[in-house]
DNA sequence: CGGTACATGTAATCTGTTACATGATTCA
DNA sequence: TGAATCATGTAACAGATTACATGTACCG
């Protein structure tokens, strides 16, 4: 029930076309939430629908028009209420831990495997995340509240991707033991 | 596509009934893949007509009749080549982050209650785990494989829990500077 | 007498994924 | 010439959530 307030959530900066919003939940936003380009478009007609938002279509030369929306008060509102309602845990699923529970079905090195390959991806993502930290954020305390939020939720991406490197180098260890 | 996988594996060390599954997704594995009692029935459905499991329908006096299930070969072998195929990664979801993003459209004390929520949570639930690590896996290297695979992701789930805690804590630290 | 455990389901709705569909422009 | 970017959608299906539905036995 969230898709909503994430796409009014990433429209408090800046007016967006459906495109747009699906490129902001390829990075920054979509680190924390995924969506896909036809849940979008499927979800931007609901809002509108129901007032959330305003649409302006706009002709362009050489490229397709396009529909820009932007929050309307209404939205606005609908938003700020969600955002002090409660918020439930949601709950984490990864396929790994059920492979794990598999241990002694299947060969050693095939687990081995699996745990170096994820490895790997966080290794690669806390690069990632370290990178845009130094480049954006590497004084928190002067930021404005605003950039403090945003700073704070790549902060929990870092530690969540220390955490699982941490575990897949201890994993490696008591399995090679 | 893993809830058939998950079931499969909860089968390995017992015959269960569709109810029983449903308690073992309250706990253990279910700290890792959560299912409704409707989502196993269906599956449980969908896996005898492929000829996955087996079930014996089993007379009960004074409790209702129930249906065991168990391991076929078939469903053994689709297991294991699903335990060595590639582990794709789950895009981890959390409204926690959005409402980050919302910062300074909103009461900072409203944020402040949202994250000292749910340190709570993560509190609470890293007891639990920290718990069971000691009445269970108090010596990981001597344990079989199948147990060490259960241990680990115990592990994971302390290393998630901890590290979440360390962000909450952060978290609280800069927005009440 | 009320709650919990046991035990299994259907129906409706919502959310997410995959596949299909179109079409111009820009860059290598 | 072929790939990537911009731009918006439909359709089908799969997965997850919520509500509804039934009925016994045991414990306090």
């Amino acid at each position: 029930m969230s898709l909503p307030h994430a796409i009014l959530t990433a429209l408090i900066e800046a007016d967006l076309t459906g495109y747009a919003l699906a490129k902001q939940f390829d990075v920054s936003l979509g680190f924390f939430w995924q969506a896909s380009h036809q849940q979008i478009y499927r979800e931007l007609k609901r809002l509108h629908t129901q007032g959330q938002i305003a649409v302006q279509e706009v002709s362009q030369m050489g490229r397709p028009d396009k529909r820009v929306y932007s929050l309307t008060d209404t939205g606005r509102q609908a938003l700020e209420d969600w955002v002090q309602a409660p918020t439930p845990r949601r709950n984490s699923k990864d396929e790994l831990f059920i492979k794990l529970y598999n241990m002694g079905t299947v060969p050693l090195e095939s687990m081995l495997r699996a745990i170096a390959e994820r490895r790997q991806q966080h290794v690669s993502r806390l690069a990632l995340y370290r990178k845009i930290e130094h480049r954006s954020y590497a004084n928190p305390q002067t930021l404005s509240a605003h950039k403090k939020g945003v700073y704070l939720s790549l902060l929990a991406g870092i530690r969540q991707e220390e955490a699982a490197l941490t575990w897949c180098e201890e994993a490696l260890i008591l399995l090679r033991a």
